[in-house]
DNA sequence: CTTTGTGAATATTTTCACAGCT
DNA sequence: AGCTGTGAAAATATTCACAAAG
């Protein structure tokens, strides 16, 4: 099988929630020139992306709705649970643990650590909030290898340095600093003011990549 | 000037980040490739990036941390203040609403819209939760054109309505369902759930562009 | 000796356009 | 008629490798 490109990693999750809203609407068959639209994304493009994993359509109708989220889902993994991480019980760490949506995809948050000793043994949401030092015991009994870092900035790095101790394998940072990491560990930056920045861009002047 | 790729703009957050650390860190010099360490990114690439808009960098030398901060807040438009709005005051939206690092890149939020009569009136981070119902003309009065939308999904399409009728240039999409906008309206799904599905990928089987 | 900025080469991604299936 | 899957083309992006500058 040819080497699939990052970027189709990064469309199958879009691909992923129309196909569920489309479920919802009660459609049973959908085309990429509907996810297309929905997307802004070349349906050429999406067909190629799908073609990765394998022949999903049929030729003259479309998508089976069903089948293709459960093929997507199998793609990404999300067809199984996964036992997440939060680490940092303030505002965000707590607005993400109450997310509802992380159920509905699998994630459960099995672990949410904070250094203060004020929030230790705190629920949220079901979860009690344990100490921060016994991060490594805890995530490596548990075999927790996703991590969500909210944090705050000064102590990003040397969580960070803790959750690799612990074994993790994907960080979710939502702190604003850029963390280092073995090679091994992948971290993705999601903090809400680099994604403003970025978007900042589309204000003034015009965007790429619009006909 | 030669048309600026996205991957650019998607990066200059990145490097704007890594000299705001080394500057931290008081160095009043940096190289790509220190930059490229920092951030996992070729020293060529990020070179190439910034030629785009300049030669900020002395050959030999590196690059005047404080001088490159200033010319990539000034090509991001971070180098002003902007309003914001976020829409939604449950626990996602005033997590980002009391959110520090907003204010530091000069975000100011300055409206926090709410559906549920119990939140309107109620103070998140200095500024008091206003009617959904207001929020076209509130918006449009203010000048917002950037909306952080972090409602419950069943209301995210409605609500986009709304930002569409008050005339918003970006949408941060928190909410785990794709909004329909028109095209000169520029939507970042940003959504949790979807991050962790992405990264998930990395969990079996191998990373791409790895070396 | 170090590091930028860049022409040229390479690699990757996206899009077109159509054969083939329903 | 409608839509997928795909070879080939086009467009983009990344990396190499080195001249020029300090």
């Amino acid at each position: 099988m040819k080497k699939v490109p990052e970027g189709v990693i990064e469309r199958l999750p879009a691909y992923l929630n129309c196909l569920l809203q489309i479920e919802a609407e009660g459609a049973a068959t959908t085309s990429s020139k509907r996810l297309g639209q929905m997307t802004g994304i070349n349906p050429a493009e999406i067909r190629r992306d799908l073609v990765y994993f394998g022949s999903f359509g049929i030729k003259g109708v479309g998508y089976e709705v069903k089948y293709l989220i459960k093929e997507i889902k199998g793609i990404l993994g999300s067809d199984h649970p996964h036992q997440i991480a939060i680490i940092g019980a303030g505002h965000l760490g707590s607005a993400i643990a109450s997310h509802n949506g992380l159920r509905n995809h699998g994630f459960f948050v099995s672990a949410i650590f904070d250094k203060d000793a004020d929030k230790i043994g705190v629920e949220l949401g079901g979860v009690k909030v344990t100490a921060l030092k016994a991060l490594p015991q805890t995530m490596r009994k548990r075999k927790i290898s996703i991590a969500i870092l909210a944090v705050p900035p000064t102590a990003a790095q040397a969580v960070a340095d803790l959750l690799v101790e612990a074994g993790v394998s994907v960080i979710l940072n939502y702190t604003s600093v850029m963390i280092t990491v073995p090679d091994a560990v992948q971290v993705h930056n999601s903090d809400p003011v680099n994604e403003l920045l970025y978007t900042l861009h589309y204000l003034s002047g015009k965007r790429p990549g619009v006909k």
